[in-house]
DNA sequence: CTTGACTCCGTACCATGGTACGGAAGCTAT
DNA sequence: ATAGCTTCCGTACCATGGTACGGAGTCAAG
C-alpha cells in the first residue's frame, strides 16, 4: 500500500499523512525509494482520527500512541479520565446549546414577522 | 463600565474584546476618549461565548447577531437547523468516544501490567 | 526508453481564534 | 501638576491543524 491508497483508506489527504509523520504520530516506514504502509499503520491512522473525534489534541494522541506500546497504565488512565470529565462537560454543554437552538427555531417558526430575539434564545 | 470590567464580566480578556470589535461582533461604543459599555453590550458578549459553546464559528455568530436585529426568520431557522443537525451528530460522536474511553480506563484498571491496547479500545 | 503518474522532501502558506507589545493619550489620586 | 494606572490603536506574533507548491527521484506501461 503506497501513501495515496493509505491516506485514502484513512480518510485523509496525502499531505495530512506526511504532516502526522512530521509530528511523530505516524512512523515513516523505512525503505529506500517508495514507502509501503501496513494494516497496522492503517489502524494507527484510523485511531488518530477517532481520538481526534474524542477531542484529544494531536499532542495528546501522540502520547496515547506512545503509551499504547508501553505499560504505563496509570498515565493512560489519567489521560482517559481527564478527557472523560471534559467530554461529559462538553456533552452537557452541547445539549444545552441544542436546547437553545430549539428555542430559537421555535420562535422563528411561530412568528411570521417581527424581530427575532436570537440573543434571548440563548439565555 | 470601561473595557476592563466589561471584559471581565464577559469572561474574556481585554484583547479579546478588541478582537471581537475588529471582527464586527461587538460594536465600538462611540465616545470621545474612553468608551463605556452597556448591559446590552454585555448580553451581546455573553451571547457570543454561548454561541461559541454551541459550535458556531465567529463568522456565523456575526451573522446571527446581524439577524437578531433584522426580520429574516428563514435564514435564522436555516442557521439554527444546520447547527442543530451538526450538534446532534457531534453529541452522538462524543458519546461514542466516551464509551471508548470507558473501555480504555476499564482495561487499564483491570490489568496491573502488560501492554495497554489503547488503539483497540477505540475500535 | 520515454512518458506520465506517483512519491519524496523542504518550505511556504492558510484559517481560526486569539495574545502580546509599544507608544500616545486619558483619567485619578496625592 | 505629576505619577501611575487604563485605555486606545496599530501591528506583530502565536498555536493548532492542516494545505499547497516546486523540483527531483521512482516506477510501470506502452
Amino acid at each position: 500500500m503506497k501513501i495515496a491508497a493509505f491516506a485514502n483508506e484513512g480518510g485523509v489527504g496525502v499531505e495530512t499523512v506526511r504532516f502526522y509523520q512530521r509530528k511523530g504520530l505516524l512512523a515513516v516506514p523505512d525503505a529506500e525509494g517508495v514507502r509501503r504502509y501496513s494494516a497496522a499503520d492503517l489502524r494507527r491512522l484510523r485511531f488518530i482520527r477517532k481520538a481526534q473525534g474524542a477531542g484529544f489534541t494531536l499532542e495528546e494522541i501522540r502520547e496515547l500512541l506512545a503509551l499504547d506500546a508501553g505499560h504505563d497504565h496509570a498515565r493512560a488512565q489519567e489521560l482517559a479520565g481527564a478527557r472523560l470529565v471534559a467530554l461529559d462537560r462538553q456533552i452537557a454543554e452541547l445539549t444545552r446549546a441544542r436546547d437553545a437552538l430549539h428555542r430559537l427555531a421555535d420562535c422563528c417558526a411561530r412568528q411570521a414577522s417581527g424581530p427575532c430575539p436570537i440573543i434571548a434564545a440563548f439565555d
